[in-house]
DNA sequence: ACCTGAACACCGTTCAAGT
DNA sequence: ACCTGAACACCGTTCAAGT
């Protein structure tokens, strides 16, 4: 257990880990492990002991890089934010504008079930509330102003109090998809994977005709 | 701090707490104060240290009610539980279908927004997980029993794969909620707490319209 | 500049001992 | 039967000391 480390490990911190990390690696090791670690086990297992112990490292070395564990989980979480912008802005090049939305939805959806860890710490109040680091509170809007952009286009400008509907199809949609996430990561839906993902999309589709009809 | 204790508190409790907890109501007084901790400071914030100290006993007098800290925060996910669905039930009571829908969804996100930290322990996958305890299990399945009911009654016998669109109708409302609650409860829906609810109506009745157009 | 190792103040849990 | 208080094995964090 102590010094389990994959062939991909080794080489990304040196074949001699213990002196490798006086040259500046330590603090992507850090990240990285905790990562896996976050979505092995969950956040609540994470240790520094068990952390600095898997990189052969003390277990207060930590704090040469980071303040405190807590800014650790950030960096995790800003992470996380941007891959998980990346992922929804790849899904927007699509022909039809319900595709658009279809397509958001399962970057979504399989973004969060595939990252479970990640997403738990992104949407944790515990861990982003007090962080006041400026990027990850930038890396955070992005994901949401996919969304925002999308539904932005699909609302006509002729209406009146065109804000307010905006804002109403956003939190639909946003809580439709982090509701079918969380319920989904803890293991509350029934059925298979494939199920649950087309009932997602059947979903989505459902909130989307009502939310046009009212245009 | 150490001896803070509301008037409802001490005639709860009796005017000799230090006694009186030899005569069984100890285990209530623990679920009572450890459900206000969570819903005022979160569940990282209890603590059996405080929690003793606060009903003026040992902190380890628990352990002669419950075998872990574990099993309290299943007994307070379990009362949550009990009361959700009685909210959920009770918003049942109405005439048109739609509007039994609407009420549900006001009920449902009242509940999480005004007890937080009971519906935050109740979908906590890490406290219900190992829980054995088969009454919050029972507990746990009302709420969405009320939910799956309505769509049932709802839903024609005529159609084709009733069963699919019944699971996927009942799951696409559940994660509607569910999100709209979570992402309220942890700060990160814009605008007022009535704004806020006025959305997630208009969400659920798009829903609902869309479900509906499908039959 | 980077890491160690002992120390500190916490935590949940156990258990012999008190009443 | 119920609770105490010391003890144990953990935890995050600090800090003087090593290289």
């Amino acid at each position: 257990m102590k010094t389990r480390k994959t062939p991909d490990e080794i080489l990304k911190t040196g074949a001699k880990p213990a002196t490798s990390y006086h040259h500046g690696n330590l603090e992507r090791g850090l990240i990285d492990r905790a990562t896996e670690v976050i979505a092995n086990q969950g956040v609540e297992h994470l240790t520094l002991r068990l952390l600095g112990e898997e990189l052969g490292v003390s277990r207060s070395a930590l704090y040469r890089h980071f303040p405190d564990k807590q800014t650790l989980l950030v960096r995790v979480a800003e992470e996380g934010f941007v891959r998980f912008g990346d992922a929804l802005d790849a899904a927007r090049a699509s022909k039809s504008a319900e595709d658009v939305f279809v397509r958001m939805g399962r970057a979504y959806f399989d973004f969060a079930r595939q990252n479970p860890g990640h997403y738990r710490v992104m949407f944790d109040t515990t861990v982003l509330k007090k962080a006041n680091s400026a990027k990850v509170h930038a890396a955070a809007k992005r994901p949401l102003a996919c969304l925002v952009d999308e539904v932005v286009k699909d609302t006509p400008e002729t209406d009146k109090d065109r804000a307010t509907l905006i804002e109403t199809r956003v939190s639909g949609l946003w809580s439709l998809l982090h509701g079918y996430s969380m319920l989904a990561i803890n293991g509350h839906l029934a059925g298979t994977s494939s199920s649950v993902a087309k009932s997602m999309v059947a979903s989505v589709l459902y909130l989307l005709q009502g939310q046009r009809s009212s245009r």
